[in-house]
RNA sequence: GUGGGUGUAGCUCAGUUGGCAGAGCGCCAGGUUGUGGUCCUGGAUGUCGAGGGUUCAAGUCCCUUCACUCACCCCA
């Protein structure tokens, strides 16, 4: 072995990448059917927009970005989450000067320099949906409801749902001074220290159990929402439980990016390693401001694609994919019957039947070994004596069944055969 | 950045006290010169992660190093 994929990277191969187009379709699917066109930006961006659009407290962009400089000078960042380079898009070609909310969904490749481990890879994916420029507790709702009939119907029966409120502008503040007096009189260590001041409620996250003993009596933000806040919150809540969509208020919830204000939730799933979440997102007002745009209240979410997988996985619904599986397979014998299935092939793929053909010369054993595990059920054998006879032999692969039909005629016959 | 575990055939792994490099699966061929699956027989594939050391002898013991993996941190 030479080469292998870079750290922390890896690939997609059938059986499994198949469940991984499915994955990505199933979770696109209510976004589509709810109003949401599809975007597609580039993979990397000026360094400048994660670092003020993700905030420079976070370790994201103090120190897991892909950073680099272009032929010119420029400093370019492999996007290490799909919201900003959406903001960025929106207010670049004027989306939102139109009708509101405008509302976008993405699928793609994202970056992180972490230490790999089970379900957190340098390169991940991820369904993304947003909605900006409305400010209405519906919005909020009906991103969370998209995101987790996605889940459902994959037949993911153990994710979980996690709904907190932030607060904004008006009433974190005082949260957030609240909760660095509580966090300081702590013991902990100082990168922690270090985080009260930067960043205090990501410490309520901290995994530690010592560190968790001495979160019991922290101040939550839930005690701490303005009345604006509180009512928008209670209006979301409701409108999920109204959806029949199951939630756990988590007051501890918070999110690891800075651009969130009020909805903030969660998906988690058990069957990650010691992972948890395969989703998230919520609110944020302020992000567009802070791009340069005019002021446009947002909320959006990003689900993990290879999370999902994992969850899959751990929950049993991996069948057993049949990656490349073809209909019809074509047995020839010797160099002629090879050029006349060749061709024989590709007038039944226009036809719109799906097939394969031995290669390489195989022997007949050899060749019908390759139908036997192409999946197809019919095998077409044409040797010498059926060229000369302008006809193939048709073998039904299940039931051993072998008929005659002319060449000219296989196409036809099949199509009849086939679904 | 920190800590644990694992590196032997394409894959999953065994390998005892240091004594000839192994199994299952997969692959190829034959049994059957124009017929797959099941079965039988045979075959190919190894820098035992790499480098050094101890020893008559190292997959095995010691040192170094690399990779993978899991967890902390962090996050989807």
């Amino acid at each position: 072995m030479s080469f292998q994929a870079p750290k922390g990277t890896f690939d997609w191969l059938p059986p499994s990448s198949e469940a991984i187009l499915a994955v990505r379709e199933a979770l696109a699917a209510p976004l589509r059917r709810a109003g949401y066109g599809y975007v597609e930006t580039p993979v990397f961006e000026d360094t400048e927009l994660f670092k003020r659009g993700v905030g420079e407290s976070t370790d994201v962009v103090s120190k897991e970005m892909y950073t680099f400089p272009d032929k010119a000078g420029r400093s370019l960042t492999l996007r290490p989450e799909g919201t900003a380079s959406v903001v960025r898009a929106v207010l670049q070609h004027n989306l939102h000067t139109g009708q509101l909310p405008v509302k976008l969904w993405y699928s793609g490749s994202q970056f992180r320099y972490e230490r790999a481990q089970k379900g957190r890879y340098r390169h991940f994916w991820q369904v993304g949906a947003e909605a900006l420029g409305s400010e209405d507790p519906a919005l909020d709702a009906e991103l969370i409801v998209l995101g987790a009939r996605g889940f459902a119907s994959l037949g993911l029966r153990q994710v979980k749902l996690l709904v907190n409120s932030l607060g904004d502008k008006n009433c974190r503040p005082a949260y957030r001074a609240a909760l660095q007096e509580f966090l300081r009189g702590l013991d902990l260590d100082a990168d922690t220290r270090a985080r009260i001041e930067i960043n205090p409620l990501r410490v309520l996250d901290d995994k530690r159990p010592e560190v968790q003993a001495q979160l019991t009596g922290a101040p939550l933000v839930v005690d701490h929402l303005c009345a604006a806040c509180k009512s928008y919150h209670e209006e979301v809540r409701s409108l999920l439980t109204a959806s029949g969509v199951a939630f756990e208020d988590d007051p501890r919830l918070v999110r690891g990016l800075d651009y969130y204000t009020r909805t903030t939730f969660e998906f988690v799933h058990g069957g990650l390693g010691s992972q948890s979440a395969v989703g998230g997102g919520g609110r944020y007002d302020g992000l567009s401001e802070v791009l340069g745009g005019p002021p446009l209240p947002s909320v959006g979410w990003a689900l993990g694609v290879d999370r999902t997988y994992l969850a899959m996985e751990a929950e049993g619904l991996l069948g057993e994919a049949a990656p490349g599986r073809v209909q019809v397979y074509g047995v020839p014998l010797g160099d002629d019957a090879r050029r006349r299935m060749f061709l024989l092939l590709s007038e039944l793929r226009e036809a719109g039947i799906s097939a394969d053909m031995a290669f390489g010369g195989k022997g007949l054993k050899g060749a019908m070994k390759g139908a036997d595990r192409s999946g197809a059920r019919f095998a077409l054998i044409l040797g010498e004596r059926d060229l000369a006879a302008e006809a193939v032999q048709l073998k039904d692969l299940t039931t051993a069944e072998q008929t005659e039909v002319p060449l000219a005629q296989v196409a036809d016959v099949l199509k009849g055969k086939v679904q």
